[in-house]
DNA sequence: TAGATTGTTAATCGATTAACAATC
DNA sequence: TAGATTGTTAATCGATTAACAATC
């Protein structure tokens, strides 16, 4: 019934009851939700909450609408409650759990470094197939031997993977990983995964893309401050 | 005259001649070039092109001519041609300087690990304020002292910098860089560059964001798949 | 009650898709 | 020349913005 795939940036969906466009922009709600309540402010209008991160006003209330109506007339929204609904509606609430394929530089880097728990997920399993990775500790994994998938993926039923393999890697892998039960990819790869799964979720995280597209902006302000 | 701002998907963009969504698109336009030419073919129809990256011939020749007619009636387009013509749009040919600030996991996994020549940069800084990682070699670079950047800017005029610090270190130190001749950031702190500054490209990767993302559309499956 | 601000509908804007004449 | 496929214009679709009635 599902098959998303996104690019960086570009997206492509099928079947989701509210557009990719609008979810993009509650985790950025989110976070300027959070250094609210830092700050100690207790409530906010769509007014001056699109001030601060610089959209419209009626966007965040269109974007909100798509979920339910957390504001009240005549006062705004409650800083806290609209925290604690956004972060509910991207399932934040939730450990789904995580598996990591690729113990190289990115992979110990988001493995050390992303704050997994605080965004919905349980990082529970790292793979690499380098003799020299397998056993070192990661956090509180410990980088296990990638011929141990199947078996893991049967015993623990992971929900999402993250790939931080190369590209070649990734082709033959991820028809293997959806029939182990992945349902959802965090694709650090360059292999851009098909639509040929169906109820799978993927989200291309194409850092090189992100880099050319500076490259094209920074190029486009110098033509432009010549002329 | 320039102040451009993106998020990680959401865009949004002042003065540009082309649409972010069109510029977000050659990336991946340039990566299946690439592999058709290392596989051989010397020509490709938008109709066949459409079909191997899934979207349509339309939206292919309509971005394409945004720059100019690359193809020729009844024939289609030479695959190396269009290659290098994309390439040369996105400013792949050139050798933008750019400074890594940050020398943690993420900044150190970009720094061995991207590709920086084939995306239109040259790696040639990379800064922090450890001592423990101060004076390390990575790459064909020595870490730096970050008191030093400054001076390093000055005598060097690196263009792009990379910034994988905490987002306090980020706000105190973007208007410094600014102000020595960065003209676009590569962002992976969970600092909402502002649209203050002009003549300045940012491309926002938040990473967090990414998989929040990922998250939600993974609940949404669930959801779907449950009803 | 009066003022403020939401939720929601209508209007606008931009991006995608379809169609087709131009042309290789 | 006939067939194919582009470049480009027109039609459609979706997303953003504006407006305002509902209501706290």
């Amino acid at each position: 019934m599902y098959a998303v795939k996104y690019y960086w940036g570009d997206v492509m969906s099928k079947n989701m009851d509210v557009s990719v466009s609008v979810i993009r922009r509650l985790p950025r709600y989110y976070r300027f939700l959070g250094d609210l309540l830092l700050s100690g402010t207790e409530r906010i209008s769509s007014r001056e909450f699109a001030e601060l991160i610089g959209v419209t006003a009626s966007q965040i209330r269109q974007d909100l609408n798509c979920f339910g109506g957390f504001g009240q007339q005549g006062y705004g929204y409650n800083v806290q409650g609209l925290h604690s609904e956004i972060g509910k509606i991207l399932g934040l609430d939730k450990k789904r759990s995580a598996i990591l394929v690729g113990a190289g530089n990115l992979g110990l880097a988001l493995a050390n470094h992303m704050r997994f728990q605080d965004r919905g997920f349980s990082l529970i399993g790292i793979f690499d197939n380098s003799p020299s990775k397998i056993g070192i500790a990661v956090g509180d994994c410990i980088v296990r031997d990638a011929a141990e998938l199947e078996d893991f993926c049967r015993d623990n039923k992971p929900e999402a993977a993250i790939l931080c393999i190369p590209k070649d890697v990734a082709i033959v892998l991820t028809d293997n990983l959806v029939s182990w039960g992945i349902k959802g990819f965090w694709n650090f790869s360059h292999y851009d995964m098909s639509v040929k799964y169906r109820d799978i979720a993927v989200e291309n995280a194409h850092l090189g893309d992100s880099l050319m597209t500076l490259s094209y902006c920074i190029g486009d302000i110098e033509q432009s401050a010549n002329n």
